[in-house]
RNA sequence: GGUCCCUUCGUCUAUCGGUUAGGACGUCAGAUUUUCAAUCUGAAGAGAGGGGUUCGACUCCCCUAGGGACUGCCA
């Protein structure tokens, strides 16, 4: 019986949630319910003067949206320096760790020399109990400087590093804080931690501390690192390529549930699935199945993938977003515009890829009248067209049953009666209810429009001659 | 410079030595058509290059090329 998973996602507080990072933190997630384990999450802010609460702020923010939390308390690597320490201590009485007292300047010339001599940087007080406790000094890892150290990585393989190629690296810094090599383990043994998933960048900071677990007589987790993510153009994902904090993907009109689908497709499959629910997701996962290579954001599938979701989600929910959006944007919708988009919600959705993409298709919901007509639809107002509109309003003024379904027989037989093709008669009168804008068809326009909108509108056509 | 990782259609991927190399997004064509979309049908489109191993390589090994990470008292 093997012990129950637990994962972790731990990101540092210096800047917003990234995507990459985001993806990392779901992987955690699927895989800790896969197993039936427990996902953790720890804010590795060791690095006191870039950490800031904004960037912890933003960091909960984000995880919140996509439905990635802790399934414990939040852990905050800072308040941890007293244990952290105490490890060093414990590394310092096994002879597995000493003190440096190597200023800058030496520092970098160690490290040239070490470079070299081909191997990785060595301080001289590896070897030396002559310094002053009371002077300021780094604690130092002291690695091996034969054999090999191999890191059993459930994405990417065995990884074999020779030792000598490991450097000493700092533990504690010279004001007695921890550094992140040190924090990460001792955290992760403490938090009992079984899988490591994060990003490829730490593969290998996974052979330093795997000598670090040795060295403190712990076992070594599982690691598994994952690739990066790229920007579409496969260079490093930055500000340029339109986006990489999941606040900006939720602000771009993305949904969660979305985002969660696309990215967990992204570097991981299951055969040919594309589209598939948390609990496919989640029953599905396996890190074995997790590809090694770095994968490109690519927005048109990230579109595609999104547009299902639109079309599947709650009607309220998404008038709800669409409302938010136009508040956003300072036009706040009337509540007789509210019950339009409420009314259309539903066929409007599957001509959405975005949020901000439904909002445009709302637009014509949210004209006030009388509409300004655009050229086309002028130039198709010929007296000819406006007697027969007219005697479509006549008809339509009597109208008693107002849905979509009806309203679109309605029309198909006024034309039939008029003895013409629906062409001379649905873009002139979908003009002057639109105003140009894109709608639906046009049973569905009227309908949502109301009777009394849609009479007004056209009311109000007919009635000004240009 | 050194160490390490990666490499199948434009993109995300399937394939776990024997397939007409499959799917999805995108693209193109057609259908539909009252705008814009959506939808449906069809098409084009890939194993980075070179060596091996093998009866047989996308698949295993080596080299080269390209991309990436690390090489901090950052994480």
């Amino acid at each position: 019986m093997s012990s129950p998973v637990v994962t972790r996602f731990a990101p540092s507080p210096t800047g917003y949630l990234h995507i990459g990072g985001a993806r990392t933190a779901l992987f955690n997630w699927l895989y800790a319910r896969h197993t039936g384990g427990t996902f953790l999450v720890r804010i590795e802010d060791t690095d006191r003067e870039r950490s800031t609460q904004a960037a912890v702020d933003a960091i909960f923010e984000g995880l919140d949206w996509l439905g990635l939390t802790s399934d414990a308390p939040v852990i905050y690597q800072a308040s941890r320096a007293d244990r952290h320490r105490e490890a060093v201590q414990q590394l310092l009485d096994a002879g597995r760790a000493y003190r440096c007292w190597m200023g800058a300047d030496e520092l970098e010339a160690a490290r040239e020399a070490a470079r070299a001599a081909g191997h990785a940087l060595r301080s001289p007080w590896r070897d030396r109990a002559d310094g002053d406790p009371a002077q300021p000094h780094v604690i130092r890892f002291r690695g091996p400087v034969d054999g090999e150290t191999v890191v059993a990585d459930l994405v990417q393989g065995d990884v074999r590093f020779a030792n000598k190629d490991l450097d000493d690296l700092v533990l504690l810094r010279s004001d007695g804080a921890p550094t992140y090599n040190l924090a990460v383990v001792v955290d992760d043994h403490d938090m009992g931690v079984t899988h490591v998933i994060r990003g490829d960048d730490h593969l290998n900071n996974a052979a330093r501390q795997s000598l670090i677990y040795s060295a403190l007589d712990w076992a070594v987790p599982a690691f598994a690192h994952i690739p990066l993510i790229h920007g579409p153009d496969g260079a490093k994902l930055s500000k340029r390529h339109g986006a990489q904090a999941v606040g900006d993907f939720a602000e771009l009109g993305y949904l969660p549930e979305a985002l969660r689908n696309y990215l967990a497709r992204l570097g991981w499959s299951h055969g040919d699935d594309e589209i598939f629910s948390d609990a496919q997701a989640i029953a599905w996962f396996d890190i074995a199945d997790v590809n090694k290579g770095a994968a490109r954001l690519d927005w048109d599938k990230l579109a595609h993938v999104n547009a299902h979701y639109i079309r599947a989600a709650d009607d309220d929910r998404l008038a709800g977003l669409v409302e938010g959006v136009l508040q956003a944007r300072d036009q706040a919708p009337t509540p007789k515009q509210t019950a339009r988009i409420a009314a259309a919600m539903p066929f409007l959705k599957d001509r959405a890829k975005t949020i901000p993409e439904l909002v445009d298709q709302c637009a014509f919901l949210l004209k006030t009248r009388p509409l300004a007509l655009d050229d086309k639809t002028r130039g198709l107002l010929t007296d000819e067209t406006r007697d027969r509109l007219g005697r479509l309003l006549s008809q339509l003024e009597t109208q008693a049953d107002w849905d979509a379904a009806t309203l679109e027989a309605a029309l198909k037989a006024f034309a039939e009666a008029e003895g013409v093709g629906f062409g001379k008669i649905g873009p002139p009168l979908r003009g002057i209810l639109t105003g140009g804008a894109p709608a639906p068809d046009l049973g569905k326009t009227l309908s949502a429009l109301t009777k009394a909108e849609s009479v007004a509108r056209i009311q109000d056509a007919l009635s000004h001659r240009s």
